[in-house]
DNA sequence: GATGTCC
DNA sequence: TCATCTGCCACAAGACATC
DNA sequence: TGTGGCTGATGAC
């Protein structure tokens, strides 16, 4: 996933280009919108939200952990005055690894997809995206300000997560994906304090064009294609600065020595990140209104098998985030941790005694203020 | 705070 | 000597309710 | 289960 040893090489290429910054600096008190990587999201409930080792399922063996997470943290969030904007950046399907992956994927979205038009009462969108297989970018909102919905083809990604959040004056977007620099992409949070990437700052500081640094990134590794054996960052960077482009570089190398995959496409990937499709934000309509409790129920009940207690709960919870205009401090989701090379050392030291506590300080964990 | 449970 | 490759290992992974 | 760091093996120069 991503650019293999992307930070690594822009930490060692071009310091300069990090910046680290608090998380408050972001918000000023009408900015509180944050768009999230709704992939990473869902991964991570897939992962940890389980029993017994397996994840949360209803009786016909459906897979509902996925919904419970996003369920709850998107009224946490809610509830502290946050706007969410997850954000579902999916591939094009043809330069994907695996189809079977990518029909679960979408089928996991369109549930998420279901559960939270539901929540908001957009059943308008859920039939759009059931008849055109459009992929929602979708956001929740708090106070009287205005909602915040987007409608975008799943076949156009990240491009549109960044137009996305122009469009809705997004602050914040969280990610853990470090090719989504190619796009222009300034920041990365997988702890804090959050890392700003300034992209025409690593091209100075490396000293390539945007062109040059997406061929780089080809050759570093990308989840479209292969690499070129025996090229790692080193000579990457070295080649491309010699030669300017693949196309140069595979002319001027010996083949024999350093194979390039059969049936590289790389132009392909480049033209991915080159002219990805958009979608224009601004013919795409905007809708608001209360939560649809009934619509919730019978999805998240009737066919999940979640218990009605809890939804109904949630659902009082959102209606009381819209009436109150209490925010709870944003720093306050968030706790911090040492660097990851001094946790290494810190684990070291304890030796081997697994430690009970949380660490917390991932992205879209957000625990509860005291 | 620790633990069990959610589906 | 240096860069790359490869394998191994450590680590982290949700939220609520109850006691 | 995926990721990143570390390290020894390997190959090129």
């Amino acid at each position: 996933m991503g650019i293999h040893g992307l930070a690594k090489l822009i930490a060692d290429q071009a310091p300069g280009a990090i910046k680290e910054q608090d998380i408050r600096n972001y918000f000023g008190r009408h900015s509180r919108k944050i768009a999230i990587d709704a992939s990473m999201c869902i991964y991570q409930f897939l992962i940890a939200v389980r029993q017994d080792g397996n994840v949360l399922q209803n009786e016909d063996g459906e897979t509902t952990s996925h919904l419970m997470g996003m369920f709850y943290r998107t009224i946490r969030m809610l509830e502290h005055g946050i706007k969410p904007v997850y954000v579902f950046d999916g591939k094009p399907p043809q330069l994907k690894s695996s189809e079977v992956r990518e029909v679960v994927s979408l089928l996991i979205r369109l549930q998420i997809i279901s559960a939270i038009c539901t929540l908001l009462s957009n059943n308008l969108l859920t039939t759009t995206y059931l008849s055109t297989m459009l992929v929602i970018i979708l956001s929740a909102h708090l106070l009287n300000c205005s909602a915040c919905l987007q409608i975008f083809d799943v076949a156009y990604i990240h491009k549109i997560a960044i137009t996305c959040i122009t469009c809705i004056s997004i602050v914040l977007y969280i990610s853990l994906r470090k090719d989504q620099f190619l796009y222009g992409q300034l920041l990365h949070m997988k702890k804090l304090p959050i890392q700003e990437f300034h992209f025409s700052r690593i091209l100075q500081e490396i000293g390539l064009t945007n062109e040059q640094f997406i061929d780089l990134c080809i050759l570093l590794g990308c989840d479209y294609c292969g690499t070129i054996k025996g090229i790692g960052p080193k000579r990457a960077i070295d080649l491309i600065k010699q030669h300017g482009c693949i196309e140069e570089i595979l002319e001027n190398i010996d083949s024999n020595k350093h194979p390039s995959p059969e049936d590289w496409l790389y132009k392909e990937a480049r033209g991915l990140f080159l002219n990805p499709e958009v979608v224009d934000c601004s013919t795409v309509e905007l809708k608001w209104s209360q939560p649809d409790e009934d619509g919730l129920i019978q999805f998240m009940c009737n066919e999940k098998q979640f218990s009605e207690d809890r939804i109904r709960n949630g659902c009082k919870k959102i209606v009381k985030s819209r009436q109150g205009s209490t925010q709870g401090r944003l720093d306050s989701f968030f706790t911090v941790t040492g660097s990851l090379s001094s946790k290494r050392k810190e684990a070291e030291g304890k030796g081997s005694a697994k430690k009970k506590q949380k660490t917390g300080a991932t992205p879209g964990k957000f625990r509860k203020g005291k």
